[in-house]
DNA sequence: AAAAAGCATTGACAAAAATCAATGCTTTTT
DNA sequence: AAAAAGCATTGATTTTTGTCAATGCTTTTT
């Protein structure tokens, strides 16, 4: 339990046992399934999960009941909803599981507390928020800069894994395009 | 001199005067006119910068000679090529004055330095790319999600310094939009 | 095993945005 | 003061994307 956590985590920054032993007083982990929500829109995130297996999504849904995809999650990843976690404000994003999932979660007082007591906690924390703030500038920039044929192409090539495990309706969905669209711009670059 | 980097710096993490004195050796002033770059593509971002005065645009330029611009910066905001910079890789992102601007310059090396000696230091940097990644995630969930109008309304209420200060035609940029449809769109609105 | 739900694709058409070109106004440069 | 450059707007047209509807296939549920 807690592998891949602890696996990351000493890839940022070396933990001695007794310092994971530690941590691991802070953790909860948590499974769930296929379709279930972790947090739903409008309730407070009171935690963030790293993803320990499975696959999960937080997205928002418009008035008319459109999904829109603001991050995946794979094995490896950290989802939650940042705004809510932070300031206790009510949460703008649902997040559920695309597949059965394994989640370590850290609560918002276990986070005060490590990055009060443990600076290797922070550092930890400030390369996890760096590493998501490269990885969303790069999508904003393709949106923003490239031709969707492009955007697709750079998706697939960055993310094979999504793109294999995910239906595709939803990377529409991450795209900020329907499905249909999405199908067709498949269709052009397949006959190349 | 850094009054507007102290006032923030305290904002986020109380310091004493000492610590301030402290810190000061470390950072370097830079005055930038108009049109002049602070970087340029292909270059190592070698310091990201603390904007004291003035307005400064990150962007990259497409094949048809078209920019994007993936940041703006006003008083008190940072900016850089981020991932050029903690990576030493050459910038993907152009930099330049929008108007006269007064920077306040960090060094990979002084920011290296400082977040391993000064706890502060790597708090600060922890508050600020969160607040970055924040605003980034706000921008990109309007692009996904709302239709232009709305999108244009919201940015307008979110940064009406930008509007004011920066032409038209960048904000169009910024949005992904050429200025012909941007214009259109501020009819259709004024027009309501 | 049958029924239902989910999904990707395709076609026809409508809506939105880009492109190209021109105009008038303002600011900057000479 | 005159010329040039920068900028926002508008119109006409083309290209791109969305919408609505239907089909066939696969997976899930009953």
């Amino acid at each position: 339990m807690y592998e891949l956590f602890f696996q990351n985590f000493n890839k940022k920054v070396a933990l001695t046992q007794e310092e994971e032993t530690l941590i691991k007083t802070y953790l909860t982990p948590k499974k769930l399934r296929k379709k279930q929500y972790l947090l739903q829109e409008g309730d407070v995130c009171k935690a963030f999960a790293f993803i320990e297996k499975g696959a999960l999504k937080a997205y928002s849904v418009d008035d008319s009941g459109n999904e829109h995809i603001i991050q995946f999650g794979l094995e490896g990843w950290i989802i939650s909803d940042l705004y809510s976690f932070l300031t206790g404000e009510p949460a703008t994003y649902n997040i559920d599981a695309i597949e059965d999932a394994e989640l370590v979660l850290i609560s918002k007082s276990a986070h005060e507390e490590l990055l009060q007591k443990f600076p290797k906690y922070e550092t930890f924390t400030r390369m996890n928020i760096t590493g998501a703030y490269l990885a969303m500038q790069k999508r904003l920039n393709s949106i923003i800069s490239s031709p969707l044929e492009e955007r697709y192409a750079n998706f697939t090539a960055l993310y094979p894994e999504i793109v294999q495990r995910v239906p595709q309706h939803m990377i529409a969905a991450y795209m900020g395009l329907t499905p249909e669209t999405l199908s067709r711009i498949r269709r052009r670059i397949s006959s190349k």
